[in-house]
DNA sequence: CCGAATCCTATGAGATACTG
DNA sequence: CAGTATCTCATAGGATTCGG
């Protein structure tokens, strides 16, 4: 018998997770879609299902391997959805899940923003550089 | 002589930097920054300026390695300010820049999804491995 | 206390070759 | 076309030791 009404319940899971302590799975989560090409994968998929060829073509410079493996975490974390065609040859094809547009705005934005502050970022290297060699 | 107005030259400048480019730049700065240790020491710093060791403890098990390489890489690229006080036993503190904080949403939305997402990511995972190993 | 330096191991990640 | 399987090399990242 139930101790908690459904709210508490899902106040106590929201809660129940915190990515600052080690052992915690959201802090393996966080890591992987903390990644390169999770993010990219994600923003390119959000224009609409695409095929692997696609994909790969969009992301310059990806191995078919990282592609890969990249495609199989996100289906096993359920973040992209696996469309076989059995045709011959196969077409396969890759979607976001509703739970993977649910974390398309903060990707997004995570990319956008390597893309707008690069001048800056390229300055503050530059200054910080100077100051090392004149040591 | 420029042939572009300053306003163009903005939105040249905008357009310049693309991570879907393996060459481009940005996407090394995605890549770095596309990092479990950024985002939690990014948001660790949210709350104001910090202590080495302060940061180390908040970020339960990261290595002192790790930790400085962390925030040497931000310090470089500029997000993340170093203040040392040359006492006994010295003390350093941390802090975000201006361009620090202005990745600090992005980050935080970030590390949010991870934790409030968990239940739903875990289910994903077991349904998979059901589905696999029923081969 | 804050960190640099070193050593060592596990994983990351590309290149290549092969299959349904 | 969409993978899987290997091989190889580079990097990540922990443990430990030492220094200002």
């Amino acid at each position: 018998m139930p101790t908690l009404t459904a709210a508490q319940r899902r106040q106590q899971d929201k809660m129940a997770f915190d990515a600052y302590l080690a052992e915690c799975p959201s802090r393996k989560l966080l890591d992987r879609i903390s990644d390169k090409w999770v993010v990219l994968v994600i923003t390119a998929l959000a224009d609409g299902p695409q095929r692997f060829s696609e994909i790969s073509r969009h992301l310059a410079g990806v191995s078919q391997k990282m592609l890969t493996q990249t495609l199989r975490t996100l289906e096993r974390d359920g973040l992209v959805a696996r469309h076989v065609t059995p045709s011959v040859p196969v077409r396969v094809d890759y979607e976001l899940t509703p739970l993977g547009r649910s974390i398309l705005g903060p990707i997004r934005q995570l990319k956008a923003w390597a893309e707008a502050h690069m001048p800056e970022v390229a300055e503050a290297q530059e200054t910080y550089d100077r100051r090392q060699e004149a040591r």
